[in-house]
DNA sequence: GGAATAGTGTCTTTGAGACAATATCTA
DNA sequence: TAGATATTGTCTCAAAGACACTATTCC
């Protein structure tokens, strides 16, 4: 609650406050597979290791927590425009050794083309790591991602959460290769499809097609489609 | 992150820490629905209106979140031994009039014997309001009520929630009554027996059966049941 | 035996999964 | 036109939902 306290008065002896900040899991989808981008730590302790993207929550800056995420996206990995979600909190006295702190986690997904346009703005370059090959992270960052895949696993077979890894418009091939790629296994396009078309999620954009092709030989391009909507989508069964 | 902080060094004037608290919606079942249990606020400000159970984060005597919140439902409200999940952390300027605070939410399912017991451990009584007629809620704990009764009617759909709700062991006609409350629909009593059997997340209690009737004349007695797993199984479709 | 609820079996419907058949596109 | 995909259609299987039927229990 927010400020009921009851009993023995706390005092501020007593009562030291938390560091308060957030993490971010950013993902992202390399032809080979989900991958979690990392920056190195400008500051110590862990000075220059690999790690989420986070900062300290400003309260004369912020409005809200999600103004805390987006700011921090913004001024520390150039990020803006993705989809973003909160993840859950994780706080206690030995995540960190500098004392009791919380941190509140988010993970974002971004279209390949965001992740060039993001170092672009920030001046930098991530460390694009695949999920299964995760250096050892500095504080409780591995548990953090790991609930992270967890979450973007799930999310990905009973959402349109897909849609926003990829450009702004795809195809049904796309879509499916995102599927595949973070679950894992091979997904029938024609399921997916029934799918996607019976819960009227998508949009086709435009008459236009896509070149296609993927170097020999050029093949029958396929429609190109839109989410409708600006936030995920939730169907009530797996896939 | 935690202690990453870039750019034009913050000063502690810059970086004021927000008041962080853990706030909990505690459910329970009533014969005619699903309930909230509230409490009155015992300080300013609001002090005396009904809020949720919550408390601040003392970094000195809990090791976790989780602690906290155990703390909090055991020291001010006498819940002890109930199923305990996180819903989301809000945090901002304007949610508390006092500043920029961040609460961390949870919600736990009473079965109704611990609602009594609690009450008399804490020497008070709940306020238990069924979710349509909430009072007038001071800060943002309407929308942290809305996000957890969300949840909860999820979860009950997809999980081993109910069996939660209910005395240690329960028969079918329970459950289903749970799901009926928590839901407000009528559920085919043969589809949850053969999911939950399926599932096999149920085990029989003993022969013993439970005396039954409802007050005219007893009837046939239903079988008992446990759940398996300390936490919540979950499926993966939706009843 | 009769009332009332517990527990089981069957049929229907819906949707996923597999896979066959057809449609299109470009070099 | 050939090669490579895209898109559609069909069949099978599994599970939910509806509902009928049988089993128990207590009065």
């Amino acid at each position: 609650m927010d400020g009921v306290d009851g009993e023995p008065r706390v005092t501020e002896a007593d009562y030291e406050k938390p560091d308060t900040s957030v993490d971010c899991v950013l993902f992202t989808l390399a032809p080979e597979g989900l991958r979690v981008l990392l920056l190195p730590r400008d500051r110590a302790p862990h000075e220059g290791r690999a790690t989420l993207v986070g900062g300290y929550v400003r309260p004369k800056e912020d409005g809200t927590l999600d103004d805390t995420v987006r700011r921090v996206l913004r001024d520390k990995a150039g990020v803006e425009g993705v989809y973003l979600e909160q993840l859950g909190t994780f706080g206690g006295a030995d995540r960190d050794e500098r004392g009791w702190s919380i941190s509140i986690a988010y993970f974002a997904v971004l279209p390949d083309a965001l992740v060039a346009a993001s170092e672009a703005r920030a001046g930098l370059s991530f460390q694009a790591v695949p999920i299964d090959q995760l250096p050892d992270l500095p504080f409780d960052h591995a548990r953090i991602v790991a609930a992270a895949v967890e979450r973007l696993r799930a999310k990905v077979a009973y959402s349109t959460l897909p849609g926003f890894m990829l450009e702004p418009t795809f195809t049904f091939a796309e879509y499916k290769a995102v599927f595949e790629k973070v679950l894992g296994r091979s997904v029938d396009q024609s399921s997916l499809r029934k799918k996607l078309m019976d819960a009227d999620v998508l949009e086709e954009v435009g008459k236009e097609s896509l070149p296609t092709g993927r170097g020999v030989r050029a093949n029958r391009p396929g429609r190109l489609y839109r989410l409708r909507k600006p936030e995920p989508v939730l169907f009530d069964r797996n896939l």
